[in-house]
DNA sequence: CGCTGGTGAGACAAAAATGTCTCACCTGGG
DNA sequence: CCCAGGTGAGACATTTTTGTCTCACCAGCG
């Protein structure tokens, strides 16, 4: 599908094969390192020589969802104008990488040995202080903790992205859905 | 912890083995037998003696969750007075099981065998429906579908129960902040 | 006091997953 | 045309996990 320049026999798609993995084990986390290959279209030597193992492979998944966690959050400007517009602005940066941060934020288990534990850290905070000027600028509710709202936009990010790999939602509504349920609630606003 | 008229030795509380199951393998779903049962604080033959092996344990865990999202929308009268309402008794009541819920919300896997499948859309199609009256009735908006605000109640009480679990967020706190953030979201009200 | 039913600990074989290797193949580039 | 680099398929040993079994133990109950 990709083949860029690159010598040869069309050599892995490093991030493809990320993808595939991710999108597999949110799904079934118990996935064999055989149908991880299989799902990304490759033989398990091949999964294996670009992946020393099963915890490899998911340092790597955690590695490249920490960089689009930062990426999109680079892109999307949180200190910016309106914080509500802001966080409109990371959604949408970061729905591309939504099924990989679902699988992660749903495998806590990387938590064990702390080690990417700082480059989450770092992530949660930006996006709390993202939901903090929010609440200083009077746009957010202040009985919404900010931890909470970092926590609940990952779950939608999950719910979302799941939703949209069983077709219950339509991909062109992912951003937006989350976005409106996220800032705007369920419930009917009678006035604005 | 439970001797309610057992016959000898402290007969293994089934139940209190399944929520340990449920709280680990939501953090850690590639968990081994032999960790199930030790955070169970039994052995893994007692474990073994009471689910026949890990498929049996999923699947009883799966049952349960089925049996107490019927019970706790039995509980809610999700028909009764205003929608708003119904949702936060649904919430308040499904509170207890909200490690569980996490758990089997987290592993599509099960979906695999076509198993239960009844059993959830069941309790999907009560939900939404309830969403769905509340929208008829004009409480909740139109944008969202349904379908997505389930998907959304389900996200939030996974996010509310590993936040709890973690310590991002006090147990007093969770019906409130899953409850607040569905039918409110973080923006601020300008009015009521 | 002895019996009963359920448990923990551990041994054990079977099954499954992993890690490693070899070899044939294929394709782009020199 | 041949070569280099990367792949797929499959064999293989190793390790891990599972499933099964035995045996000692322990508490209530007759």
């Amino acid at each position: 599908m990709s083949h860029l320049g690159y010598p040869c026999l069309m050599p892995v798609d490093r991030d493809h094969v990320l993808r595939s993995a991710a999108a597999l084990l949110t799904r079934k986390s118990t996935a064999t390192m055989d149908e991880v290959a299989k799902a990304a279209g490759i033989s398990r030597a091949t999964l294996h020589r670009h992946f020393a193992g099963r915890d490899a492979l998911v340092r790597a998944l955690e590695s490249l969802g920490i960089a689009e966690c930062e990426a999109a959050l680079d892109a999307a400007r949180p200190d910016e104008g309106p914080a509500a517009d802001a966080v409109r602005r990371l959604i949408s940066a970061v729905e591309p990488s939504a099924a990989l941060l679902a699988f992660l934020y749903t495998e806590n288990q990387l938590f064990e040995g702390e080690q990417q534990h700082a480059g989450w850290t770092r992530i949660d905070d930006r996006i709390a202080a993202l939901f903090r000027r929010g609440q200083a600028s009077g746009e957010f509710r202040i009985d919404l903790t900010p931890a909470w709202l970092t926590e609940a936009l990952y779950g939608l990010l999950a719910s979302g992205a799941w939703a949209v790999l069983e077709g219950r939602v339509a991909p062109k509504d992912f951003t937006f859905m989350i976005t409106e349920l996220l800032l705007g609630g369920a419930l009917r606003r009678t006035n604005q």
